[in-house]
Formats: structure tokens, C-alpha cells, sequence
DNA sequence: TGTTAGCACTCCCAAACGACGAGTGCTAAT
DNA sequence: ATTAGCACTCGTCGTTTGGGAGTGCTAACA
């Protein structure tokens, strides 16, 4: 898709080494392609042309003399021009088929099932990085007394997320009050997205009912603080086991950084949330993901939309040496699969 | 705490021995033991004591020129007769002191913080089992209509725990309808538990209007459903990486089927609810633990109260070299100190 | 000029080997 | 009953060794 900066031998070559090495994990040499693809090349040729891929950058050795891999560049070129884009296998789309029928309603299930059935698919561990919340539209908001300084404020929203929040008050509130501005508030903001929400009509109500009540002005108040501070939507994560299967994580030194990376939703959503200039599919190989632990993974990430917007995201995170062909589709296919799902029922 | 099988000086050098390897992680010799701990004790007298150990069971021999360590019976003695209790250290106090400070009040960000709090003092994994559903108090149910046949249900209970189940319905009800049936509900079931309100209350209520409101009593029907399904709590698991810092574990094969099993709730949660004659602190040391994965492992687990009655469960999960005296201190101060937290607000 | 065969060389890997040392059980002396 | 002494076992670790895969270079060839 980008500019081609090599030959097509070179290419070729490259394609072939990405290959194998993605598939066997073992550096390959001139002899093993020779014998294996027959390209109609010597040994002898391909060793030129892999000293010229070498000293451009494209491949390495990890030892004088052992074969060549791909260096993150080499991946990068693959991944950009080289790579064949593949179709879903029967039994994989039958996997998501008879999901489907279990596939709950209730949100927080759906999105725990589906990370779920990424990470079986794929066989790396993936992430998920559930609907945001400013692009919903308000649905409903109650109050509930916990007890007499503690209210619950439970928010709505159309994607069925519900945010809640605990707000602390100085005076005992009583439930027909807190009911009253409930009402209110519901009749007000039904329909408006939490996104203006926040910003224009919860000021504007503010100034409308200044005078009539101080308190349900408070309750504005908290809202909005509520709404600010929950910004940040809830991370799935499943399969981890799965990136053991892998012979560059058979030691537990390799593994344990990209463990502890894991366990912490902060870096997870970072690497969910890196900027991107492609439309919803991205490719992060190695370096790229801004993150110490992942130096020697890479990361496919799709977004997923609801009714038109886009909400979240959802992805993979494998070894550099991954499938990247076979990841991208499922990737894609899943993303808008949910898409659906989630935008089918309004 | 038990009886006594064993004589005194077989119990110190079980004692010792316990207490050496959970230290060290290596074997523990005779020579060792006699020059680390001046017993007044030749090594060959220890010999003999250690042979007559390993023949009634409590030692055993990873091979015949190594030291001797802990059986599963021997780590079961020391765990209730030798094993000394400690108490929290004080920069442990102050860890849970300074994290006091950010406890939330939301239940769910409380739990996560507790599990990570625990596993950051203990330095094994820690897991946990949220409230119980049952034992909690009715607070407050809303009917939300998500679309003409969808509606969303909240279940708020005292424990701040919100329970949401989506249900479909055959006819479009409206919004104010919806509003009429919540305040019934609402105005009949405040303060029951919800124990109670699955079994009597419910069935009453559904005979008083019955003639009154078929749909209504649609609408009992599926809450007593919604609460009939949702009776598993949410599992809390945090520090895996710390069992990795672990000699027994430092080839992946040792450790992918404990990781295999960390993923999935159903065996954390049987873990969990493993019935015990214990009030409140239990220790499962290998095969004690109904689980293929964790034959090597104990785990030590303490259940938190709220209002008095006991609603969940926290744990470690460690090898059977474990630090017990250590843990025990800590997951016993960890579920006294939630229990307190969690029964003062109300 | 591009391709290929041949060859010397490098270096990883696995197996074999051999001390070394920690620990044991047994026996005999105290 | 305890202990010193001793022969024996066996896992660990460092060294050695051979084999094999792969390379770069050179020279011949189309």
C-alpha cells in the first residue's frame, strides 16, 4: 500500500523470510528457502540479496551464524506492503456463530464473552476498552439514599452502560426530594449526549434553576463531577495464558515485565488509546508501542462503533513475531461484528 | 492447637525444617540445621530424627543425596501446631494506613484497591470474592426502558452493590408506567433482604396484585429471575506477577496451568467457597485444594463481615512454601479491617 | 554483469564427561 | 541414647567435544 522502496526480488525475499520465521520461530537461512520455496534462486543469490536486506535494514541476525529475522523495519515493510490478507476459516467463524446464541444483553457480559472469543481465536491474549462514555446518550438518572449523608447517583446510558457514584451531602436529603430531582432532572436531559451534557445544557439548567432550589443545583453540581471523573471506561483483558505457548516468552525473565504491563489497567488503556492516522484498524510493531515491557510485541487494535460513532476499542497484543495476516482479519471482522451487535438493537 | 503426635524435639526439627526451606527455598540438610541453629544437636542425631520424620511422613527426599523438606502432612502439622503467628510489621500498617486515605466509597474501586493492597503486602497473588447478593438489604430497584421491548433493571442494595439485568418484554410499556411499577416495588420491599425477597415476599406480592396489574406481576416474575441468575459475586484477582518471583515456578511449565486457572472465575470462585470448619481463616495446603492446577500450591483465605453477617471472601495464593505465619497475619487484618470499613457507614 | 558452486570459517547447541560437594545411612565407639 | 567416622549416592556445574547450520568470499560461468 505505501511506496515500494525494494526491488521485487527483495520483496519476494523478505516476504518469504517474514513468513517462515513467523511460522516456525527458528532465524531462517539461504539453504531452508531455496529448498523450501522454490523460487528458482540459488542459495548463493538469496544470500546476496539477504546481506542486502541485512545492511538496509530489513533483516538481522541474531548471530553471525545463524539465519536472518526480520528487524522491526523488516516487519513494518511486511506488514505494510507485503502481507496477504486472509479470510476467516470455517471453523473460526463457526466458533463466533455459536457464540452468538449465548451472547448476552447485558453489556458488561457481551464485551467480557467477546474478549473472550478474540483471545481463543487468536491465540494471543487481548484487550478490550469498553464504550466510552461521552459519545452516549443520556437514558436515565436516580438518586438513591444509601444513608443520610451518602447518595448513590446512578447514570443511564443508551449503550446500557451504567456509571455510578457515591456523593457525600452535608444535610440529610429525604427520598421524596431526591425523587423530585430526579424527575427533574430526567425530563430535562433525556436524549442529550453525555458529551454536551456536560459542557453546555448542565450549565444552562444550572442558571435556570438558580433560584428555585440550591440544593438540586448541588445535585448539577455532582453530576457533573461525577461525569468528569468517571471518564475513563473499563478494561477487559483474557487469554494471557495463551502468550506462553510462544518460545520467546519460555523464560519467565521475558514474560515477567510484560506480566506486570498486564496487570496495570493505566498502561493497557495507553496502549489502547495511541493515536492513530489509520481508520480503525492499527498495527503497532514493536518500539512503536510507547511502552518499556512491549518493546518485543506488537499490538493489531480495531475500533468498534455504536450507531455510527466510535466507542472503543478492541485488540491483540502477541510477540513480534506474530500472525499478522491472520490476527488482522479477525481483528476487523470481530470489531464489526460487535459494531453490530451493539448498534442493532436501537 | 491439635493433638500432639510428635515429640518435642521431632516437632522443633519439623520446625525447623519448615521454617528453613519456606526461607530458603532450597532442601534443608542436617549439617545445616546443626550449624545454623545451635540445637545442642550433633547432625547425626538430627539425622536419625529427620529419617524417623520422613518414614512417619512428615519430610520427604526431592532425591536421596539432597536434603529433606516438608510434606503436604508436614506443612499440615506445622500450619496447626508449630507454625508461629506474627504480627504486621510497621511499614505494612503504614502501607494500609496511606491507602486508606484514596479508599472510595464506591464498593466496586474499594474491592479492586483492597485485592492490590493485599497482594502488594503479601507478595503472592490475592484473590477475592465480592458481597454476597443474598445476605444484602433491598434499597431500591428503577425500571429504565432502554427501546420499546428492552428495559433495564437495577437492583441497589446497602452495600452500595448494584446489580443490572436487561429483560425483554412482548408489548412496548411506557416510561410512566414503568415509573409506577418501581415505586410500588419500591414502596413494598424497602429493607427486605434480598434472601427473603427471593422466596416469601415476592410470592406474596405477586398474589396481592395479581388481579390488579397482569404486567406488573410479569415484572416480579423477571426480578425474581434477575436475582435468581445473578447470584454469583464478582471474583477480584491482582498480583499474579508476584508468584513468579518464586523459584518453584521459574519454568513456564510449572506455571501456565496455575495461569490457566487464575482465568477462570468458576475455579477461583470454588476456590473461594470451599466449605471450612474454620470461623472465618482457612488454610488449603496442595491436594486440600480441589483443583488439578494448584496441587503445589496453598492458599489462605479469610471471609469479611458487613453488619455482622459474613458476605464475602479474601485470599492468598501462594506455593506450598508459603510464608503462613506471615500471611495469615496479613489476610486476617486485611478482612477485619474491610468487615470495619464496610459496616461503618451504615 | 548477474548468478552460482565451492570452501573455509564462525558459532550455537547438545551430549558426554568429570570433579565437587552436600547429604545420607550405617556402624562402632562413647 | 548420642555421636564421630566413613563409604556411598547423586545432582550440579563447568569443560570439552563434535556436529551442523549458516555465512561471506572468491572464482568460474552464462
Amino acid at each position: 500500500m505505501k511506496r515500494r522502496e525494494l526491488d521485487s526480488r527483495k520483496e519476494l525475499i523478505l516476504k518469504v523470510v517474514t513468513d517462515d520465521y513467523i511460522e516456525s520461530a527458528e532465524p531462517v537461512g539461504s539453504r531452508t528457502i531455496a529448498r523450501k520455496y522454490n523460487l528458482g534462486l540459488s542459495p548463493a543469490t538469496i544470500r546476496n540479496e539477504m546481506a542486502d536486506l541485512e545492511e538496509s535494514g530489513y533483516l538481522k541476525q541474531p548471530h553471525v551464524s545463524a539465519g536472518r529475522i526480520p528487524s522491526q523495519q523488516g516487519y513494518r515493510y511486511y506488514v505494510d506492503s507485503l502481507m496477504e490478507q486472509q479470510t476467516l476459516a470455517a471453523e473460526e467463524l463457526q466458533m463466533i456463530k455459536s457464540y452468538i446464541e449465548n451472547w448476552s444483553k447485558e453489556i458488561d457480559t457481551l464485551l467480557q464473552q467477546t474478549v473472550r472469543l478474540l483471545a481463543q481465536i487468536t491465540r494471543y491474549p487481548s484487550i478490550m476498552l469498553g464504550p466510552k462514555l461521552r459519545p452516549a446518550v443520556f437514558k436515565h438518572i436516580q438518586l438513591v439514599p444509601l444513608n443520610d449523608y451518602n447518595i448513590l447517583v446512578l447514570v443511564v446510558t443508551n449503550t446500557g452502560v451504567i456509571e455510578n457514584k457515591i456523593i457525600t451531602v452535608d444535610l440529610p436529603v429525604s427520598q421524596g426530594e431526591l425523587d423530585r430531582i430526579s424527575n427533574q432532572l430526567n425530563r430535562k436531559l433525556r436524549g442529550v449526549t453525555l458529551d454536551n451534557l456536560k459542557s453546555s445544557v448542565l450549565d444552562e439548567l444550572k442558571t435556570e434553576i438558580e433560584a428555585r432550589n440550591g440544593f438540586i443545583q448541588q445535585a448539577v453540581n455532582l453530576l457533573q463531577k461525577t461525569l468528569e471523573t468517571k471518564e475513563r471506561a473499563r478494561i477487559y483483558l483474557d487469554g494471557v495464558i495463551n502468550i506462553l505457548e510462544h518460545p520467546e516468552f519460555k523464560e519467565i525473565e521475558k514474560f515477567k515485565p510484560l506480566m506486570g504491563m498486564m496487570e496495570e489497567e493505566e498502561k493497557l488503556y495507553r496502549i489502547l488509546t495511541a493515536p492513530s492516522d489509520e481508520q480503525g484498524l492499527r498495527i503497532s510493531i514493536g518500539e512503536e508501542i510507547q511502552e518499556e515491557a512491549a518493546q518485543e510485541c506488537s499490538v493489531i487494535t480495531a475500533t468498534y462503533e455504536m450507531g455510527g460513532r466510535v466507542v472503543g476499542t478492541i485488540g491483540v497484543l502477541g510477540p513480534t513475531r506474530m500472525d499478522y495476516g491472520h490476527v488482522v482479519a479477525v481483528v476487523g471482522f470481530m470489531a464489526k461484528y460487535l459494531s453490530k451487535l451493539l448498534s442493532q438493537p436501537e
